[in-house]
RNA sequence: GCCCCGUUCGUCUAGCGGCCUAGGACGCCACCCUCUCAAGGUGGUAGCACGGGUUCAAAUCCCGUACGGGGUACCA
């Protein structure tokens, strides 16, 4: 294959949901695959559309994805000159034509002629004049059919009669969104569109428009299935929950996003799902992809983040985690624990609530169910942390293994004074942190040093007399 | 309504006529490990939408039906 040229033309709409991201990526992979080239172009036909806030809601995103482009941004808003000649080009070939009427003119016209619902090329032959709020319309072959020959889908036909002449214009003399995509394709020399399954309807009107343009042959199509939410509609803004600002606000990895998206219509010949973003770019293939919807499942995702996660060394999790760490962390510690939580978080943003009772000077709230079941209904806790309170009083606590051993030491032998088990570490870790379960105690006690975890006993203690 | 696309375990997928008594992953369940919770290990659960063809042979090819989705704008 000759190094294919491939782009990624959002619309800015003030913000970037995974639905676009994948289709980036994927275009990417192609590129990458190929060692082709991926354009970042920016569809701002719609004047109400630009701002460098917008733009920057695009290209924030795909930076912090790890998504580089070649070429770009392009604007559409800029290159309106092309779009003007286009569009004098195809009126002054008979092949697109002004047009007044408004949507009600047209559909009081259809009415009228007993044709159903919409435009009927009503103004093909007014000889309209171009004015203030005059479209053009591009003049839609009555006979015939257009084919797409979709990488993915296969042959795609359709009848000419099921088209509108459709506006290429605006009344305010803005070009639309098929007339420029035609124009830029061919202009940025693209050769491979890849885009959602959504677009696959307007393929036929650019496909007209690229050959009543005389642009020789179209780039080859490939429309990727759509992801869907859980009642398998189309991902959309409103109803669904999906910007890539959350997933990054939650504390996701770019890298496990990526690898979790790549899944997503598409999969690797040997089955293995987490893997390097070099190895997938290598693998992957636009005929593999598949053709059914897809659910974007965060369970899963939280799975493959946790996988990151855990592979991160602790230097590199202490700086992806910073954000998220609880207020006046010691980096040190957290380092030295970074193992433990890491292995316990599917998202950044669970971290701080591993560690943040070694943090705090006090316990100020414990969770009453842990409470309740570490410290009533053993009716022995009272003894064990005043055992423990003892014993821990007269060691150090340099080692864990020297406070592990103190721990069990005092459950085995109140077991055997009071002729049932008693186990140490439940009450003693309600009492220190607060809740029930959390990293391995003993290694973060020789952290949180032994006047506060003495400290930590005695209130709990108080706690319970009183 | 009309046009277009799709349909393999709950979810994401492998499968592109015989290797399929349908493989993997997530989830779920059980067991192992463990004086917490995880992680890890082992095993299990669950699926070719339906009906016709074609063929010696169909999850795989064809037709139909059902269901789902997308589009039908002076949004992209």
């Amino acid at each position: 294959m000759q190094a294919p040229r491939v782009r990624f033309a959002p619309a800015p709409t003030g913000y970037l949901h995974v639905g676009s991201a994948r289709s980036a990526l994927f275009n990417w992979l192609f590129a990458r695959r190929h060692g082709g080239a991926f354009v970042l172009r920016v569809e701002d036909t719609d004047e109400s559309k630009k701002s460098q806030e917008f733009v920057d809601a695009i290209v924030e995103p795909l930076r912090w994805l790890g998504l580089d482009w070649d070429e770009g941004p392009y604007f559409q808003s800029q290159r309106k000159h092309l779009y003007e000649a286009a569009i004098q080009k195809l009126v002054d070939g008979g092949r697109a034509y002004y047009c007044d009427l408004s949507a009600a003119d047209s559909q009081r016209l259809a009415a009228e002629a007993g044709l159903r619902e919409g435009y009927h090329g009503w103004s093909r032959d007014r000889d309209v004049a171009d004015g203030d709020g005059v479209v053009v319309r591009f003049r839609v072959p009555d006979e015939g059919s257009t084919v797409i020959e979709d990488l993915i889908r296969g042959r795609v036909e359709v009848a000419h009669d099921t088209i509108a002449d459709f506006v290429i214009r605006r009344g305010d003399g803005s070009p639309v969104f098929f007339l420029a995509n035609a124009v830029d394709d061919h202009d940025m020399g693209i050769s491979h569109v890849i885009r959602g399954e959504d677009l696959l309807n307007t393929t036929p009107k650019v496909k007209l428009l690229w050959e009543a343009l005389g642009y020789g042959p179209t780039p080859a199509y490939a429309h990727l299935p759509l992801l869907v939410n859980e009642r398998r509609q189309k991902l959309a803004k409103r109803r669904d929950s999906v910007a890539l600002s959350e997933f990054k606000a939650e504390g996701y990895l770019p890298e496990a996003l990526l690898n979790a998206l790549a899944l997503l219509g598409w999969g690797p010949p040997d089955a293995v799902e987490i893997r390097p973003m070099e190895e997938i770019v290598s693998r992957f293939s636009l005929e593999a992809v598949n053709k059914g919807s897809a659910y974007f499942d965060l369970v899963k995702l939280k799975h493959i983040n946790n996988a990151y996660i855990k592979a991160l060394t602790p230097v590199q999790f202490v700086a992806a985690a910073e954000p998220w760490l609880p207020e006046h962390y010691d980096l040190a510690v957290v380092e030295a624990l970074a193992v433990e939580v890491q292995q316990r978080i599917s998202t950044l943003s669970e971290a701080a609530g591993w560690l943040d009772w070694l943090f705090v000077d006090e316990i100020s709230e414990y969770d009453e169910k842990s409470w309740a079941k570490a410290m009533v209904k053993g009716r022995a806790a009272d003894r064990v942390l005043a055992e423990l309170a003892g014993v821990l009083e007269t060691v150090s606590f340099d080692d864990p293994a020297t406070l592990e051993s103190c721990a069990l030491g005092v459950g085995n032998r109140l077991s055997e004074e009071l002729g049932a088990r008693v186990m140490s570490q439940a009450p003693l870790r309600v009492a220190v942190t607060g809740r029930g379960a959390g990293i391995p105690l003993w290694e973060a006690l020789t952290h949180l040093g032994k006047e506060r975890t003495l400290s930590r006993v005695a209130a709990a203690r108080s706690r319970l007399a009183g």
